[in-house]
DNA sequence: ATAATAGTTTGGAATTGTTCTAAACTATTG
DNA sequence: CAATAGTTTAGAACAATTCCAAACTATTAT
């Protein structure tokens, strides 16, 4: 039951998003939406699908998880170069990235706070404010 | 004169870091470190010394650009997927990134604090904090 | 239902940025 | 002037991502 409710409210996130409501981009959508907040590379949610016996292509991920991002489902998360993460939570947060197992972790955005944000040069507007916490192992 | 003067301090330099002042290393050096703050791709260096003449690889050009970064001459920005930037102001700053070209600009750390910074979690200690300012053109 | 249309998926090729490799070269040291 | 260790290089290899054109499917119109 729970499952149909989500199911439903799903496919009206998507055709809210002007997305039709496919196979593919529902299984997506359940891999990436039932789990809580995750941060995922196109590679591990392939994989996960293909673990979940969900048959969907490499440019098939890719597509879902750039057309999720642009109509506000996802948000990427860039923290490292040769790769991106996709953030199922949208709302306004920072990350702690874990340089040594490749790991992020929101920062709620009332947990830091920056202040005295400069005025963004003449003729552009601020698009969003991107804060990384790189941590380490403690060495010991 | 004050050629011969960032020559020598370049030499300098290097060699406190352990790395021989070859030619390369040098002609690489003087592009990076004789015009003020820069935020560079290993393409764009690599193209900046064809036009200069200076005969240099590709894996040349990312190597000194990795020892570089190893010894604290130059610093690593990752703004976008796909692609390094590397910083000549080593400094504790922060960025303006402009989505439409793809350029950098210096926030000096005393014009943007982040407060309330959270501990790091558990056997963990905080290597770096990077605030990237994203800004778009205003549309008209 | 059926057909027409527009949107979607797909495998594989292509592209991009970067790293690797092993042979040739060069700075430093003795 | 060796001998040695460090450096450079072209090109191959690699990883992540994008592109492509053909096959497929959801939606809309009849
Ligand atoms: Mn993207
Ligand atoms: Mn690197
Ligand atoms: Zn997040
Ligand atoms: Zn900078």
């Amino acid at each position: 039951m729970a499952k149909e409710r989500s199911y439903s409210s799903l496919i009206a996130r998507l055709k809210a998003g002007g997305l039709r409501p496919t196979r593919q981009r529902l299984a997506l959508a359940r891999l990436l939406f039932e789990g809580g907040d995750r941060h995922l590379t196109a590679e591990q949610l392939h994989s996960e699908a293909e673990e979940s016996a969900v048959r969907v292509s490499v440019a098939t991920v890719y597509n879902t998880l750039h057309q999720f991002t642009k109509v506000g489902l996802l948000r990427e998360v860039v923290v490292e170069p040769g790769r991106s993460y996709f953030d199922t939570n949208v709302d306004d947060h920072h990350h702690f990235y874990f340089e040594a197992t490749g790991d992020l972790q929101d920062i709620p955005s009332d947990r830091l706070r920056v202040r005295e944000l400069p005025e963004p040069p003449e003729g552009t507007r601020i698009e969003r404010v991107d804060v990384v916490v790189r941590v380490r192992n403690l060495e010991t």
